[in-house]
DNA sequence: CGATTTGTACGTTCACATTTT
DNA sequence: AAAAATGTGAACGTACAAATC
C-alpha cells in the first residue's frame, strides 16, 4: 500500500492504478504512450519523478524506470538524471522530411532541392552512357561495394574535397540516407548512444529512433558543437559515436572553422568515438578546409552524398572509412542492399570524369550566391560563420509560435517551410527558427515572392 | 561461495572465475564470445546449464541468463527451454552470399545469377529511355514510394502473378534485400521474433542478426513449413511475424502447394502474425497459384524483386502491403533510402510495358528447363514438390563433411558451391546439403563440367 | 504421465552519479 | 559547499513454462 494518499498532489500524470495489468512495466509504458500520442500529455511536459510514480502506483521504482526506458527508446520521452523526465518535443509527430505531395501549389522553401534544373546535364551523361557497348555489363551482381573503376572516380572526387583514402576503404552506397542506415546498422547496435548537435537533420533523428539508437544532444556556439560539452557528455554517458555535419550544418548553416574541427577531433580520439562525418555540403566549403575525418584516421566514416552537389535522383553516395571498418561495412552493404546499381554509379563516375560534375557545382555556387543576395535584402544573417553560399538559411523567429500551427499558417499563405521543432534532439527549445530553403523555388522570382510572404508573416502582430 | 567444487565435473565450458570483472554479465558474455570466435567452443557444443554455471562462478542465475542473452542477440548461441544452450551452427562465420571476388576462375554454382546474358534486353530498354525528353525529370526527389506511373507498372506486373492490390498499397524499393531491410525496420523492432523455415536465405538471417531481430525456425515436410509446428511455436513464443518464400523456396526449391498455403495462412491469421512473403521466384510458379498474402489481407507484405526475373543489377523491387502498413512503410522508405532512383524504376516499368519483361522470363524458363534436364542426368530430385524449373537444386550429401572444408575442397577443384550450414537457422542439422545453382554457369558446357566435378566428388571415398 | 532439468520473465534491492537547491 | 532530488545500472530472487526422461 502506498504510504501517502496522492489524490491532492499536483502530479502532471496520474495513471489509473487499477488499469495496471501484468506485466506491470509494459502496461505502464503503453498507458504513457497512449496519453502522449493522444495529446493528454503535451510535448515538454515534466513527468512526475519515478519514485513518486512508483509510490503512487504502489510498485517498485525499477518497474517505473523500465517502463520509462521503453518509451524513451521510442523517442516519446527523455530523462535527465537530477532533473527529471520530460515528454519529447516532437513526441508522436513525424518529423521526417520528404517530397510527399502536400506541397501542391506551394512555394517550396522547406525541402532542399538543389537546383534541379541542372539535371539536364546529368541527362546528357545518361545519353552518352546509353551508347556504350558495355551497358549490359552494368546490370549484374558483381562488386557489392562498387566496381574499382567507379570507386576510383569516387576517390578522385572525394580527394577534390580534401578527403584522401585508399581505394580499399571506399564504397558506393545508394545515397546519403542509405549511408546513414548502412553505418548505423553495420557499426552500431540497438541501445548504443551517438552524440549529435542539439539541432540535427530530422531524417537522421528518425532513422536512429527506428533503429533504437539513442541520440545525445550536445550544445554548441557560433562555430558549432562545443568540445568541452562533448567532453562532458562523454564523461556522463557511454557514447559509441558522433554524427557531425561540418561543411554547412543542416539546419544551422554553420561552417565549422578548422580550429573547432581539430579541437573536436581531439575529444573524439581521446574518447574512442566512431566519427560519422556527413559531408554532403562539401562543395559549399572553402577549398582549403580539411574534413574532421582527416584528424580521426582510426575511427572515421566520411559520408559524401552527391545528391546535393550533382544529382539527387541518382541515389548515389560515396563513403570512405577507416581500415578497421572495411569488413563490417562490406557485410552491411551485402545485407542491406546487396549493392548499388552499377548503372547509377557509372553515371556518377562519368559526371566526375568528363568534367560535367565540376561544371554543375560551379553553376550551383553562382546560383546560390545570387539567391543568398536576395535573401539578405529581406533578412540579415547574424552569425558570420554561417556559410554564405548555403542552400538554406536558419532564420530566428521574432516570437514563439505553436510549431505545427506555424507551418500550417505558412502553408495557407502558399509557402512550405519547416519549423525548428523538427530538428530538435530531445530538450526544450528556447528560441525558435525556421529553415528557409533558397534553392528549391523554381526561379528567383518565386523565391522573392516566398521571402516577401515570410517577411510579412514574421513582422505582423 | 559455491556449494560444491566443480573441478572434476565434465563441463563443456569452464570460464575462469577470476577473470570475471564488473559488470559481471558483460564480462561473462565477452569471455563466451571470445571462446566461440577463437574456436575453443565448436559450433553445436552444448553449454553447461545456466544454473550450473552460476553455481560454478558463484554468481546469480539471472546474471548468467543476461550474459547468454547478449551472445544470443549476436547470433553466437541459441537456447531451448528444457534442452539447454548451444553454440550456433555458424557462430562467427559470415554466411552471407555476395559476389565478392573469391570465385575467380571457378565455375560459379554458389551465387545464383539468373542468366545474366539476357541483360542485353535490358540494355536495349535503357537506350530507348535515354532518348526520352523527360529524362531529367527522373532525377529529382519526388515521389518517395515511386511515381504513380511506375507503381502502375508494378501493380500490373504483380497482378500477372496473382497479387492484386490497390495502387496506394504499392511501393518501389531498391531491390529484394532492401525490401527486407525496409520491412524489418519499419514494422519490427529489436527483440521481436519472426518465424522462418529451418533452412532460410542467409542474407535474411544475417540482416535479422544485425537488427537484433530473433528468428525462430519452424520445421517442415516435403510441402514446406508445417502449420502444426508453426502453431506450436506461436503458443511457445510471442511471435510478431513470419517470413515465407513459397514459389520456389530458397534453398530447398520447394514450391508450396495451395493447400499448404491456405493452412499456413489460417495459422498466420489466427495468431495475428505479420506475413513477409518473398516472391522473387514467382515467375517459376504455376500460373494459377495464389500468393499466401492473398489469404492474409490484413497483415501482409508481399515482396516482389525483379532481380531474378528481369535484371539483377537494376536494384528494383516492388512491394505490396496491407492498408494498415502504408504509413509505416512510407516513413521507412524516407528514413532508409529517401527513395529509389526513378531512372531505375522507369527502366523496370518500360520493360514491363513494352513486353520485354514477358520475353525475358519466357527465355529464362526455357533455359532453366534445359539446365534442369542436364542436372537430372547426374542427380535425381527426390521430392516431387520441388520446382522443376528452379534456378538451383538442393542436393543431399551422401555423408557428413566439415561444412567449410567441403566448400574449400570444392573450390580447389574449381567449383563454388554453398553448403547447407549457411542456411541453417539455429539448431543442429542431421542431413547435409549443397545448393547447386544451375543458372550461373556461363553456358551449358560449363554447367556440365561443374556437375561432373560435383558428381565425382560426392561419390568418391 | 509425473518428476526433473532447463531456460524465461518479471519485479525487487541497492549503490551510485548527476543535477538542483 | 552540503543536502536533497532524481535517474541509472547491476545483480538478485522467485514463479513459471517448456522439454526431457
Amino acid at each position: 500500500m502506498p504510504v501517502n494518499s496522492f489524490e491532492n498532489y499536483p502530479m502532471t500524470w496520474k495513471p489509473d492504478r487499477r488499469s495496471l495489468t501484468s506485466p506491470l512495466y509494459a502496461s505502464l509504458a503503453s498507458m504513457l504512450e497512449y496519453d502522449i500520442l493522444n495529446g493528454f500529455l503535451a510535448p515538454n511536459t515534466k513527468l512526475p519523478p519515478q519514485r513518486e510514480l512508483a509510490d503512487f502506483l504502489d510498485i517498485n521504482l525499477s518497474t517505473v524506470t523500465r517502463a520509462f526506458k521503453l518509451c524513451e527508446a521510442k523517442g516519446l520521452i527523455y530523462a535527465i538524471t537530477g532533473s527529471g523526465t520530460f515528454v519529447a518535443p516532437n513526441a508522436g509527430s513525424e518529423i521526417f522530411i520528404a517530397d510527399i505531395d502536400t506541397s501542391k501549389g506551394c512555394i517550396e522553401m522547406g525541402l532542399i532541392k538543389a537546383f534541379d534544373a541542372l539535371n539536364i546535364h546529368v541527362a546528357e551523361v545518361i545519353r552518352d552512357i546509353a551508347e556504350k557497348n558495355y551497358l549490359d555489363k552494368l546490370l549484374d551482381y558483381g562488386y557489392p561495394i562498387g566496381a574499382p573503376y567507379h570507386r576510383m572516380a569516387a576517390k578522385q572526387w572525394m580527394a577534390r574535397f580534401n578527403m584522401e583514402t585508399s581505394l580499399d576503404n571506399i564504397a558506393i552506397t545508394s545515397g546519403g540516407q542509405n549511408s546513414f542506415t548502412l553505418v548505423l546498422i553495420s557499426l552500431f547496435k540497438p541501445g548504443d548512444k551517438i552524440a549529435v548537435d542539439a539541432y540535427t537533420y530530422p531524417n537522421f533523428i528518425e532513422l536512429a529512433n527506428m533503429l533504437n539508437i539513442q541520440l545525445v544532444p550536445v550544445g554548441g556556439d557560433a562555430m558549432g558543437m562545443l568540445p568541452q560539452q562533448l567532453e562532458a557528455v562523454c564523461r556522463a554517458t557511454n557514447l559509441k559515436g558522433i554524427y557531425l555535419n561540418p561543411s554547412c550544418n543542416n539546419p544551422t548553416a554553420v561552417t565549422m572553422p578548422m580550429s573547432r574541427r581539430e579541437e573536436l577531433a581531439q575529444v573524439i580520439r581521446d574518447n574512442g568515438l566512431i566519427l560519422m562525418e556527413d559531408d554532403i555540403y562539401s562543395f559549399l566549403c572553402p577549398s582549403d578546409y580539411l574534413p574532421i575525418s582527416h584528424f580521426v584516421p582510426e575511427k572515421f566514416v566520411y559520408m559524401h552524398s552527391i545528391s546535393k552537389a550533382l544529382a539527387s535522383g541518382l541515389r548515389v553516395a560515396f563513403i570512405a572509412y577507416a581500415r578497421g571498418f572495411a569488413d563490417a561495412i562490406t557485410r552491411g552493404i551485402c545485407n542491406i542492399n546487396i549493392k548499388t546499381s552499377a548503372l547509377n554509379s557509372e553515371i556518377a563516375a562519368e559526371l566526375i570524369n568528363n568534367g560535367a560534375a565540376e561544371a554543375i557545382i560551379t553553376k550551383k555556387l553562382a546560383l546560390s550566391r545570387e539567391r543568398n543576395q536576395i535573401y539578405r535584402q529581406y533578412f540579415s544573417i547574424e552569425n558570420p560563420l554561417e556559410n554564405p553560399l548555403s542552400l538554406y538559411r536558419w532564420l530566428r523567429l521574432p516570437r514563439r509560435y505553436h510549431p505545427k500551427l506555424l507551418e500550417e499558417a505558412l502553408m495557407k499563405r502558399g509557402l512550405r517551410l519547416f519549423h525548428s521543432y523538427r530538428f530538435i534532439v530531445k530538450r526544450e527549445e528556447s528560441t525558435q527558427f525556421v529553415r528557409v530553403a533558397l534553392s528549391s523555388a523554381t526561379d528567383v522570382k518565386e523565391l522573392e515572392r516566398g521571402l516577401i510572404i515570410l517577411k510579412d508573416f514574421s513582422t505582423e502582430k
